[in-house]
RNA sequence: GUCCCCAUCGUCCAGUGGCCUAGGACAACGGCCUUUCGAGCCGUCGACACCGGUUCAAAUCCGGUUGGGGACGCCA
């Protein structure tokens, strides 16, 4: 005998009003996580009722998001905005049994739903038993005068004809649950489960908006984080394997996923996990895929990585590849590479570039000149040999060189930053630094 | 104000009555390595909000206090 399938139906119901926030990323990847976990189904409903807020540039930003995560519907589509006849329909069914009401207004005819006062209950998988008194709300508006549904009353009607077993949405929600439950009970129709998970909260521990950092995942899609690291870190909050295990790939996740195991306690966001967990996915992915995965970024940030042949960007991420987390990090760092003029650091500057130092970086210069092949080796020879012939200390020739052609008084390994340099510029900003002093 | 939710290191998470002198990760700090930075390796710091119960035994159960968060729209 094999088990009786459970046919899960999950959905994520953004209102096209906004950007795809950090935490609606978050409630979408349960609601997926979950439904790939039992085999179950994954729609997306668009919210979008609200027509003074709703925007087409909105909507498109909300799934090029969950597409770049890897977050794609099961079934159609479904937009509030043409369902208007459903909803009609069913008010008409609670206006028949008298549960509803018409009420006047000055811009037109709106439909209530009487409440019934009454105690409701609800089991929510995380969160345990709820209860409230429904006299603590008023009755409940289903259709607007202008026509368009409600909320509660949409949610609802949606959610029943579209055969929803569970709804997992943040607990923000809570109190929506016994207004939505009412209006199943006046349907006669059975509830779905819900589960209520926490919000995530920014460092105030207050719910995270955009003076807590970038809150849209598009920013970080430009900022160079990747889907895998953006998911592993939004599942981590509020769930866990359990084992200890931090970095986990998404099939991973899907497979250990469980409702009950989300915790259920708020989470405070901390870039500077979601950072490290970044640079881990950076250090084990192929410099060639980053490459072609970040250039566009760079491109749109300023950085003329177009300019440059592949193999050669390539080369420069993957001296990079464990030096940076994000965008503005590899920028920052890395800049001195593709800009004609550098930046000095004053600090720098002072340290490494004297009397005692500029000698030395011009027989560099002339070593540098005579060499047949401008390679790491053969310019680790030549700088060798200089301090030995010399008798100067390597730290008092290789900083100057440092300093005098990255600007900083750090970078990566001095030679291999020379030879993505190339010769002619690593010989101009020797050059440069000697005039200039 | 009313209602609801929540409470373990700075942060994320483990822990569901004895295995806890509370474990892991991020961050911070220190060491090793090293031409600097980073990476890597090793280590240090650091928490059960409080007060009462229940129990032979409580981070774990119950009650209260305090503190956070959320909801109270013809927004979603």
């Amino acid at each position: 005998m094999s088990e009786v399938k459970t046919h899960v139906r999950v959905r994520f119901a953004p209102s096209p009003t906004g950007y795809l926030h950090i935490g609606s990323a978050r409630t979408a990847l349960f609601n997926w996580l979950y439904a790939k976990n039992q085999g179950g189904k994954f729609i997306l409903r668009i919210e979008d009722t609200d027509l003074e807020r709703s925007k087409k540039e909105f909507l498109s930003e909300i799934l090029d998001s969950l597409k770049w995560l890897g977050m794609k519907s099961d079934e159609e589509i479904q937009f509030q905005s043409s369902r208007k006849p459903l909803y009609d329909t069913y008010a008409k069914k609670l206006l028949d049994k008298d549960k509803a009401y018409y009420e006047e207004t000055e811009k037109g005819k709106a439909v209530i739903f009487r409440n019934p006062k009454t105690k409701i209950a609800f089991d929510d998988i995380v969160k345990g038993k709820i209860e409230f008194d429904l006299n603590e709300f008023d009755d409940l508006v289903l259709i607007k005068s202008d026509g368009t549904p409600t909320y509660n009353f949409a949610c609802v009607v949606d959610d029943m004809d579209m055969k929803m077993t569970h709804i997992i949405r943040g607990d923000d929600h809570i109190s929506n649950t016994p207004k939505q439950l009412m209006l199943y009970n006046a349907f006669g129709a059975r509830p779905p489960k819900f589960a209520h998970i926490p919000l995530i909260l920014g460092e105030d521990r207050s719910r995270m908006s955009k003076r807590h950092g970038a809150t849209a995942i598009r920013e970080y899609r430009e900022n160079g984080y990747l889907p895998e690291a953006v998911i592993n870190f939004l599942a981590l909050m509020g769930w866990s394997p359990k084992d200890n295990r931090e970095k986990l790939s998404t099939e991973q996740i899907i497979k250990l996923f469980s409702l009950k195991s989300i915790k259920n306690t708020p989470a405070v966001f901390d870039i500077k996990k979601l950072n490290w967990l970044n640079s881990e996915y950076i250090k084990s992915c192929p410099p060639e895929k980053t490459t072609d995965y970040l250039t566009p970024f760079l491109i749109k940030k300023g950085v003329p990585a177009g300019n440059y042949d592949k193999k050669w960007l390539t080369s420069v991420i993957k001296l990079y590849s464990t030096r940076f987390s994000n965008i503005d990090e590899f920028i920052e760092k890395s800049e001195f590479l593709f800009k004609e003029k550098i930046d000095f650091d004053e600090q720098a500057l002072k340290s490494y570039i004297n009397e005692k130092t500029i000698p030395y970086l011009g027989k560099y210069t002339k070593k540098i000149e005579a060499l047949e092949s401008f390679g790491e080796k053969t310019l680790e020879e030549a700088a060798r040999a200089l301090s030995q012939e010399l008798n100067i200390n390597w730290a008092d020739l290789i900083h100057p060189v440092r300093v005098a052609v990255t600007g900083k008084d750090s970078s990566p390994g001095i030679f291999e930053v020379l030879v993505l340099l190339g010769r002619e510029k690593t010989l101009k900003r020797l050059k440069d630094i000697q005039e200039k002093s």
